[in-house]
DNA sequence: TTACGCATTCAACATTTGTTGAAATTGTAG
DNA sequence: CTACAATTTCAACAAATGTTGAATGCGTAA
């Protein structure tokens, strides 16, 4: 089994090394030998492994992505079971959205917080935003907007789905991790984070959906 | 006159093709020879008016900079005078950070929808996202935030700032335009709709804001 | 017309790109 | 150890990239 994880280590060392250049500077501006040099391997093992430039990309995007989705998949079944019969309240249902990816520890690992923004990446790129992501996380994120139905059962849908575009909008920047707010705010808030930010935005969005209900 | 517009005509053209192009797959994913072909124009063209690539970009995103910055900076000033001596509301500073971009006619060019795209992608990008957006939005952001904090004054520098944060990955999300939303809420939201997208997203964010004065 | 300056094209360059097939190395089962 | 298969490197390919200098076209003023 040693041997199982030796085969492996260049293997996974190629992952990570794509995944942090990608992150950095998007498909297009990371070359093979780039992640070839970082990972200490030659330029020939990536296409061995992966086949060509699209299928390494597409391996990274797919290594964390059942991961991260049963993260948040557990906490929303959580939240729902634990309020039957009743309907989950709005915060509970935000905070099991944000929480099992903002406050988990493994966000403090450097391959975490790549994989965040090669997903802020990727949905805010409009050739690859709309397919990929849906391909990934629609399911999750159909079940996520039908626990908030059930919470604001007096709320059109319209109103649900462009309240999931902001929330989507907030963590997909928070994602991204760009140093921008650090700047703005003068090192009052750090966009590296996540723990911290997690609170403060959880209540801004659910501030956005609880005022829906209100407004009808 | 027609010859010093026939002699921009070209070059125009390289901007316009430069900017639909980086906007949909990024800097490093156009060529000079894709901005060119699609212009119209010879490959070296755009190296005469432009000087090297990364010059052509930044030329890009200058040309309206400036015209976007006027449109909001005055429509916040023009609240703030309206309500004057006391401070506008919470949802008119919202209001005139979004309408001057989302409802404005000019929304409905290709030219501005690419420019929109343009800017998500500089805003959601690790390596430009800190620096480029800084530099050509951060006076009137200050300025956008200092009203906020008149109109809330009990509410901590922090909670504005992520605040913003969460507007500002709301509207980089419905600029870039994914079509994302189209697909998950089967066709009741476009996302290339946004006058229709601004009202959903103002009562959003205005809401947001507005928590933050009662939870103290 | 003539001459001149700017705009545009043409042709080509040195690099860099993704990819591939053969060779070398390593791991492993008999 | 031997032989075989999987892994890794080496060397090289054709195509594409940004950039440049010379050549051509073109509008304009004298």
């Amino acid at each position: 089994m040693t041997g199982e994880t030796k085969k492996q280590e260049k293997r996974d060392s190629i992952l990570d090394a794509a995944e942090a250049l990608f992150a950095r500077h998007g498909y297009d501006g990371v070359t093979l030998r780039a992640i070839a040099k970082q990972a200490g391997v030659d330029v020939a093992l990536a296409n061995y492994h992966f086949g060509p430039k699209r299928d390494l990309f597409d391996a990274v995007l797919m290594r964390r992505a059942q991961i991260l989705n049963s993260w948040r998949l557990q906490a929303l079944e959580d939240v729902i079971a634990k309020a039957a019969p009743g309907a989950p309240t709005v915060e509970e249902i935000i905070r099991s959205y944000f929480e099992p990816v903002l406050k988990r520890s493994q966000v403090e690992q450097e391959g975490w917080k790549s994989y965040y923004a090669l997903i802020a990446y990727v949905n805010n790129s409009p050739e690859w935003g709309g397919k990929l992501m849906t391909q990934f996380f629609d399911p999750l994120i159909q079940r996520f907007i039908e626990a908030l139905r059930m919470a604001l059962p007096a709320v059109p849908d319209k109103n649900l789905y462009w309240g999931y575009h902001c929330l989507s909008g907030a963590l997909t920047l928070a994602f991204a991790q760009t140093g921008r707010i650090d700047h703005l705010s003068n090192g009052l808030c750090r966009s590296d984070d996540l723990p911290d930010a997690c609170d403060y935005i959880v209540d801004f969005i659910t501030a956005g959906f609880s005022q829906m209900d209100e407004a009808q």
